[in-house]
DNA sequence: AAAAAAC
């Protein structure tokens, strides 16, 4: 399973998951405090609106812009980092629970954004850090030190842009908080069960659409929210769609509000709406050249026919179970013809899309977490945010792109091969390439990011499988990524 | 295209 061992230092202590054994299904709970009072009473309509109008925090708000490169340019700078969680002045409970999930000591971004996270009075932070390195503990952190849990009614909010990641992320909230004292939390998705009743946990993490809609029937009393949280705050900010609900939600949020948003990516085109929806941020930010995750070796097969593309993917299917692997394809009709035909041939693989219902959607992802399902089809649905750390492989069966099917898509590439290569474990991300324009997609995304892809030579089927083994194997001894590139290149 | 809400 999990092994702990012999991971660098700073590396163990950045988990996002629940620990293995602690599937995160299990977490959700909540009181069934009565409420007494309008939710809707007090909530801010006015001008906490879009563009250019955000609820404003206390004048007196301290502003930094943290410069990461900056700050490891000078390691001793004192601005505004800690090295352990213990300088925090975090409650016994809380530190309790941080130890209990393994965390021995900040990650890079935990370490810097946690003490701007805590501060007082609260300030909006707008963070970005690489896929799997914390950023989900740092939230959550921040979400449980400021709980009251002698009031039961709802204080934070976060939202996701899945299902699937919104149950994640309240796993670990929950496990973080299992040794407060009435900690109430529970996840704000669609559920037909639960009819009218509502939600009355502390901590509620949920979905935009789901969460707007509670909110507008009064069924989450707004009333004592005091922090909101967007993770995948790019995504959830430029989609029209969830755009829009995220900031009707705020719009319902009382005005004096702690706005925190998370993200590996933050594309140029909606960092300024992202600065309007949380005025006066702190901010960490990266250059898109610092995004790509060392320890991700970053394939290419180049495939002569888009027909050829299905054998070749079932050659790969030995390797995919060695751990666990993700499929991702671009429509959902692709994720269930896949499937289709892979279980037609004998082989054990789940498919994840939008088009199941919520239940079928939680049983397939809670049976990939626990390595029941070891290869998973899916769609950009699971691009972000999912953390399994067995995972091993990415095959991207078809280059991510933009709504136009014609450009590519750097941002949900990143996020994507993300799903692996975890708190500094080594992964495979390979992506098929089958004709020009796809090549060029790919081509347009290792120039974007000014990353390394290395083609697969397939004309020798035992050195493919042999280096790709290798990883894999690697991955579980924890071998550092230099070696990893030596063999993929051959000491090149 | 996928995702996210159903009154």
């Amino acid at each position: 399973m999990a092994s702990t061992e012999a991971t660098p230092a700073q590396e163990t202590p950045a988990q996002e998951t629940p620990a293995a054994g602690t599937p995160a299904q299990e977490m959700p709970h909540e009181t069934s405090a009565e409420k007494t009072h309008d939710p809707l009473e007090e909530a801010q309509v006015d001008g906490a609106g879009p563009p250019g109008n955000g609820a404003p925090l206390a004048d007196t708000q301290f502003k930094v812009e943290v410069k990461l490169a900056d700050l490891q340019a000078d390691p001793n700078n004192p601005l505004f980092s800690v090295k352990s969680f213990e300088e925090l002045q975090l409650s016994e409970e809380l530190l309790k629970g941080i130890r209990h999930m393994n965390f021995r000591q900040p990650s890079k971004v935990q370490e810097k954004a946690l003490p701007l996270l805590l501060m007082n009075p609260p300030t909006n932070m707008i963070a970005q850090s690489q896929s799997g390195t914390g950023k989900t503990a740092a939230f959550s952190l921040n979400i449980l030190s400021r709980i009251d849990t002698s009031n039961p009614e709802p204080q934070a909010l976060a939202l996701a842009p899945s299902r699937e990641l919104a149950r994640q992320i309240l796993g670990v909230i929950t496990h973080m908080g299992q040794f407060m004292n009435g900690l109430t939390t529970t996840a704000v998705i669609p559920d037909p069960s639960r009819r009218g009743q509502p939600f009355n946990a502390q901590v509620l993490v949920g979905t935009p659409g789901t969460v707007q809609d509670m909110l507008r029937r009064r069924l989450i009393n707004s009333k004592h929210i005091k922090i909101l949280v967007l993770d995948e705050a790019d995504n959830m900010l430029d989609q029209q769609g969830m755009g829009d609900q995220c900031t009707r939600v705020k719009q319902l949020l009382p005005r004096d509000l702690q706005i925190v948003l998370f993200s590996a990516t933050f594309p140029p085109n909606v960092i300024a709406y992202a600065q309007r929806f949380a005025p006066s941020s702190n901010t960490l930010t990266l250059a898109h050249e610092e995004l790509t995750i060392e320890g991700i070796k970053q394939l290419y097969i180049d495939i002569d026919k888009d027909h050829d593309k299905y054998a070749t993917l079932l050659k790969f299917y030995g390797l995919m179970t060695q751990a666990s692997s993700i499929i991702f394809v671009r429509t959902r009709r692709t994720a269930e013809e896949l499937e289709k035909r892979m279980v037609a041939e004998g082989h054990k693989v789940a498919q994840l899309s939008g088009a199941l219902e919520g239940p079928d959607r939680d049983r397939i992802i809670d049976q990939f977490r626990s390595g029941e399902a070891k290869v998973l089809i899916t769609t950009n649905v699971l691009a972000r945010g999912i953390d399994v750390e067995s995972v091993t492989m990415v095959i991207n069966y078809d280059v991510p792109t933009m709504a136009n099917n014609i450009d590519a898509d750097p941002e949900t590439y990143l996020h994507r091969i993300g799903r692996t290569g975890r708190f500094g474990r080594v992964g495979v991300a390979l992506t098929f390439v089958h004709n020009k324009t796809s090549w060029q997609q790919l081509h347009a995304i290792a120039t974007y990011f000014k990353t390394e892809m290395y083609p697969i030579d397939t004309s020798d089927w035992d050195a493919v499988e042999e280096t790709i083994q290798n990883i894999i194997k690697s991955s579980r001894a924890g071998k550092s990524t230099k070696e990893m590139t030596e063999m993929i290149t051959g000491g090149r």
